[in-house]
RNA sequence: GGGCGCAUAGCUCAGCUGGGAGAGCACCUGCCUUACAAGCAGGGGGUCACUGGUUCGAGCCCAGUUGUGCCCACCA
């Protein structure tokens, strides 16, 4: 006995004991296999703090289709999983804990103490995530997973850091960088993120030394004015020239600070005054530099001023700032106060507002590793899936500033670094080192961490072996597609793109596949703050993964967000159910022996191969979209043929041929069973519990449907003649039902059906289909009118005219406006057809094929509105 | 200031290289037809934002307009 599968599909009973099943067998792991192509995908790695959230779900979901169909294609497919250890979130997240678990913060254990309590909480929780992965049913090699801070990691981090240092691509130096005052550290460009905020402009009176005279300079910051080096007028701006070269007062502190003259300043904006503060804004620092000016920072690490803030030492900027404002206020130096919105620099952490600052830090020099990161995208060795993202990709890369890579925290990859005490001596090493390899002095390593992109930037050969040599990183590498979404092109893909062109020689990735971001149902971003995020987990848990998956996978297109409702996870379980129950009545009309086999062909009936023909042209098509990484249109296709085809049709038209023994019998369950289990594989990288869950209890060809062989287009199964003959049947099935209903024949009254046709024997075949689906108790087929009884309304179909025969006596008036309004349509369309082919235009220029589709359409609709209206005549 | 996306049925969205407008949900009618009511059959509903252009033919290509969203950028 087959094992009797229950009325609804339970995915919570399945898809824990499939991914066991999986996994406990290997499939999930990949070798060097050189008799294969490889094929390979290196995950996102999510943060070892992170939870699941739609974003993972939907890029998981990508990845695995494109994973799972690859494997089934035959090729040695890797997908790389693992975790990064995301400096910043995770080091804030310990803290947290331990101020409120033991009131302790990290200075109070100390930068050892505190990284071993790191590594315990990444031990204890670092898995959390990935556990929620596999609830997916991703299908990675979990034997290979890695961290970013790993051994293997670190030695990778190590060594680029040591040759781009000794290249001359990493330098430390002290320029102005965005300060997070909140975090306390450094961040690069990439980690800002700009926000419009209300202000105001503050216009203030400096005055010129030993005269009566001042300038009035509009600020947005007066707070930084206590760190002001000299004030800034255009060259040509005659209202100043003659105070440059002069001094001012700068007010409140009374240092003197030159005027001085500079092309970036613009004479229209403001009072064509600038203040320059080279040590709290980039315009300025630049200035600084061309005019030799001091740098005076005037604000300590967590942006309260410092010494040099004279009185408002201590204060909190903003504190300052309005202090600064009352006390210029009093002192009658503010001219004005403007309204003035403007862009501030939010830390993409916190989103505390950035101090840019001074700072000694270390940087990555971009331009000589932009370049071919450039090229690359532009010949179209690395493709973006939408193209447009190449755009944004270029644009930043062709305009990148050095890539500040120190960050001031603890937990990360310690910059390699070591300072000698006695001859201040600076050693960049691959090993750690204790003295000065030139004066034997003792030495200090660098306190600071790297940025964690860039350990992530190395990800793709890291994990593979780099910077040894081995067999994976030669074989695996260049991975074959990246998928990502757009909001970490910069942070990461950028990143990757030039590391390994720089390291490895070679690019990362073949394509990169950006998707959108998932939305909540009213399109806003799902957040924290706003407490709208929608927990995969929980869909899972009641809809199945696989009802998600499909959600997911389904109605979007590469690049575009989604918004996320749950009544289209209710129309994918629905689906899944669907599946499940056609799954359902297969089973139970298989003969226990049934093996699982190719359909013989000879014993098929019309409608068998009309299904082989149209699974055919799926799976050709399936292939392709996913080739092209249409998955939202493979997927919706599946869907069709599924409920439409083989659900809607195929199997009504099949019933009829169980209950007894017979070669139609038999070849209807072949044809059954080759159909679902092929369907199946086509559907499995869409949704792996369920079609597996069904293929281990079909007859089949292998353990598991995740390793069996993906169904690709085959010409052994066309079938045109069935195909054609099946359309005219379920044309005029579709003809009958509709003016069954239109005519409000109940359901359960079933009547003798004429058929008229030229087609006899394709009609007469179709006797049972009409009996099934259109109503019909018998069927009489003839090529002439003879016997058709006078009280019978006319179906006009594709060449056929059905007549069905009534109780009562028709309503004469009710009939003839149902086949005039026919009449109109059919009108309506020879009248289009005949337009179209009446325009030289088109005759001369489109191609064969469709005029030709153009004048066959033609002749059937002649035919046919001849037909209704020989029956409108008849009724008089 | 640049760049990009979106605008298609009441709602959410597909529509792959230009060749008679689609799906899901919602709505209306009728069906518990023994795989499935998480279902079946039938139905209503769209100047594909607007204006021009290219083409035999445009939802799709081009130009512009409007609305909307996003990204980038060192005007204090």
């Amino acid at each position: 006995m087959r094992k009797e599968l229950d009325k609804h599909y339970e995915p919570a009973a399945v898809e824990e004991r499939l991914y066991k099943f999986w996994q406990d067998n290997g499939y999930f792991h990949a070798e060097v296999d050189k008799t294969k192509e490889p094929y390979t995908i290196v995950i996102p790695p999510p943060n070892v703090t992170g939870q699941l959230h739609m974003g993972h779900a939907l890029d998981q979901t990508i990845q695995d289709i494109l994973i799972r169909t690859k494997r089934m294609q035959g090729f040695a497919t890797l997908w790389q999983p693992g975790t990064d250890h995301a400096g910043i979130a995770t080091q804030i997240k310990v803290e947290e804990m331990l101020r409120k678990e033991e009131g302790l913060s990290k200075h109070d254990l100390g930068r050892e103490k505190f990284l071993e309590r790191v590594w315990e909480w990444k031990d204890k929780y670092g898995d959390i995530i990935t556990n929620q992965l596999k609830k997916l049913g991703s299908s990675c090699d979990w034997e290979r997973e890695r961290f970013t801070m790993d051994e293997g990691c670190s030695r990778a981090v190590r060594e680029v850091f040591v040759n781009l240092y000794e290249k001359g691509l990493i330098y430390q130096g002290n320029r102005i960088i965005n300060w997070c005052p909140s975090c306390v550290t450094a961040l690069s460009d990439a980690e800002v993120e700009y926000s419009e905020m209300d202000g105001n402009f503050w216009h203030i009176k400096y005055p010129v030394k030993d005269s009566d005279e001042f300038v009035i300079i509009a600020t947005t910051r007066p707070e930084t004015m206590l760190g002001d080096t000299a004030v800034a007028v255009n060259p040509d701006d005659e209202r100043y020239a003659h105070l440059v070269g002069k001094t001012l007062m700068l007010p409140l502190l009374n240092r003197e600070i030159p005027i001085i003259a500079d092309e970036y300043v613009d004479k229209e904006f403001g009072t064509g005054c600038v203040k320059i503060t080279p040590a709290h804004d980039p315009n300025d620092f630049e200035i600084g530099l061309r005019h030799n000016l001091p740098q005076i920072r005037v604000m300590n690490d967590d942006a309260t001023i410092n010494k040099f803030g004279g009185k408002y030492e201590g204060m909190d900027r903003y504190d300052a700032r309005k202090a600064i404002v009352a006390d210029l206020e009093e002192l009658g130096l503010l001219a004005k106060i403007e309204n003035h919105s403007r862009n501030v620099g939010n830390c993409y952490r916190c989103t505390t507002v950035l101090e840019p600052i001074t700072s000694k830090q270390w940087f990555v020099k971009m331009e000589p590793l932009a370049k071919p990161a450039v090229d690359v995208v532009k010949d179209k060795t690395i493709e973006f899936i939408p193209e447009r993202f190449s755009k944004i990709y270029l644009n930043w890369m062709e305009n990148v500033h050095d890539w500040c890579i120190s960050r001031q925290l603890w937990w990360g990859h310690r910059i390699p670094a070591f300072y000698c005490q006695d001859c201040d001596e600076t050693i960049v090493s691959k090993t750690d080192i204790t003295e000065c390899p030139k004066c034997g002095g003792k030495v200090k390593q660098d306190e600071d961490v790297l940025d964690t992109w860039f350990s992530s930037a190395l990800w793709p050969f890291s994990t593979l072996g780099y910077p040894d040599k081995t067999e994976e990183l030669d074989y695996f590498y260049p991975t074959s597609v990246l998928v990502t979404g757009y909001d970490i092109i910069f942070f990461w893909v950028a990143r990757m793109i030039f590391s390994g062109l720089e390291h490895m020689n070679e690019i990362p990735f073949n394509d990169v596949f950006i998707h959108g971001i998932v939305r909540d149902s009213q399109g806003r971003k799902m957040s924290k703050s706003l407490g709208n995020g929608i927990d995969p987990l929980e869909i899972i848990a009641q809809y199945g993964a696989d009802a998600l998956r499909f959600t997911l996978a389904t109605g979007n297109s590469p690049g575009n967000d989604m918004r996320f409702h749950n009544e289209r996870v209710e129309a994918s379980r629905n689906f899944a159910n669907k599946i499940w129950n056609a799954s359902r009545f297969v089973m139970m009309n298989l003969s226990d022996d049934i093996e699982y086999a190719a359909p013989k062909f000879d014993t098929l009936e019309t409608e068998d191969k009309w299904i082989l023909h149209k699974f055919n042209e799926l799976a050709g098509e399936v292939n392709q979209n996913i080739d092209k990484y249409e998955l939202g249109i493979a997927v919706q296709k599946l869907y069709d043929f599924i409920w439409d085809d083989f659900c809607d049709w195929y199997i009504e038209l099949v019933k009829p041929r169980f209950g007894e023994e017979s070669a139609s019998n038999l070849a209807a369950q072949q044809t059954l069973v080759y159909v679902l289990s092929n369907t199946l594989k086509l559907l499995h990288p869409f949704m792996p519990f369920i079609t597996e869950e069904i293929w281990q209890t079909l007859p089949n060809d292998g353990d598991s449907i995740m390793v069996s062989k993906f169904p690709s287009y085959d010409k052994e199964l066309e079938f045109p003649d069935a195909v054609e003959e099946m359309r005219l049947i379920m044309e005029a099935i579709r003809a009958v039902r509709n003016v069954r209903a239109e005519m409000n024949v109940p359901p359960s009254k079933r009547a003798t059906l004429y058929i008229v046709t030229d087609k006899t024997e394709t009609f007469a075949n179709g006797e049972k289909f009409f009996q099934k689906l259109a109503g019909a108790s018998e069927v009489i087929v003839s090529a002439d009118k003879s016997n058709i009884p006078d009280n019978a309304v006319s179906i006009v179909a594709d060449q056929a005219e059905i007549f069905l025969p009534q109780d009562e006596l028709v309503d004469r008036e009710k009939e003839t406006e149902r086949l005039n309004k026919e009449k109109s349509r059919l009108e309506g369309e020879i009248k289009r057809a005949e337009g179209k082919l009446s325009n030289k235009g088109f005759t001369d220029k489109a191609p064969a094929a469709v005029i030709d589709e153009e004048r066959a359409k033609l002749e059937k609709y002649k035919d046919m509105l001849q037909k209704v209206i020989d029956s409108i005549e008849k009724l008089g």
